[in-house]
DNA sequence: CAGGATCCTTTTTGATACTG
DNA sequence: CAGTATCAAAAAGGATCCTG
């Protein structure tokens, strides 16, 4: 083994405050990307019904939000000839990657949703 | 089995607006919390240390997450009788479950940022 | 050392109305 | 249907200075 090799790729680190990972994970952990790839992952949905599936989220905050996963390509947006138009949004390959650790978290969330609300009321009695 | 056996929890759903497990959703991936969580996950950690540790974050908005944390059951914080005051933050049981999922989301933004860049790269491009 | 207190800026989110 | 435009509000974050 030589220095011909491939090197290392660069050690990616959340924790560094530069390191680009960081943007990344702030941004698939913000408001409404994790419910997004939740509502994604059982297949395409249309712009409507994924509004109604993600509740209480805004048109225009759900274009945005749908437009930044686009663009990180997690992703894609699929728009049909038709009229009315038809738009479809479905998860990338890779955004595919970023479902599983996302239901984990939504679970996480769901089922110490209790312990968490009840921990609250507790230190909110003292 | 009869209708004595234990009721079946309610369903949280993240989904839904109003379910509660949506606050905590969105507590746990609140800007700085995954980070504070990763750090904590090897140990306990003076405040100052864990400042250190989490690059490029304030006193403030540090003592606020912690507090947060807190008041949420996922962090213990230990004052010593000492002075100059001496604090330690650790994970709870309760963070400790935490701890896993983060590092599976931290893991996969670590893994995938250089895909996610070069597509905003493409996106950007055109 | 570990914050608390202030003040201020930026970023995010929301409500509402409108359009191809 | 699938957005866009505009305006307003709020929340988060940051800078700085101070203290037991």
């Amino acid at each position: 083994m030589h220095t011909l090799t491939t090197p290392p790729p660069p050690a990616f680190d959340v924790l560094s405050p530069q390191c680009p990972s960081r943007t990344v994970l702030r941004h698939v952990t913000d408001r409404w990307t994790p419910l997004i790839v939740s509502a994604l992952e059982e297949g395409p949905l249309r712009f409507g019904r994924l509004r109604e599936r993600v509740g209480g989220i805004t048109p225009k905050v759900l274009t945005e939000t749908l437009r930044s996963l686009e663009r990180d390509g997690l992703v894609l947006r699929t728009v049909g000839p038709t009229s009315p138009p038809r738009v479809d949004y479905e998860l990338t390959e890779l955004g595919a990657t970023l479902a599983g650790p996302i239901q984990t978290l939504r679970s996480w969330a769901q089922e110490h949703a209790e312990a968490v609300l009840s921990a609250r009321d507790r230190y909110d009695a003292e």
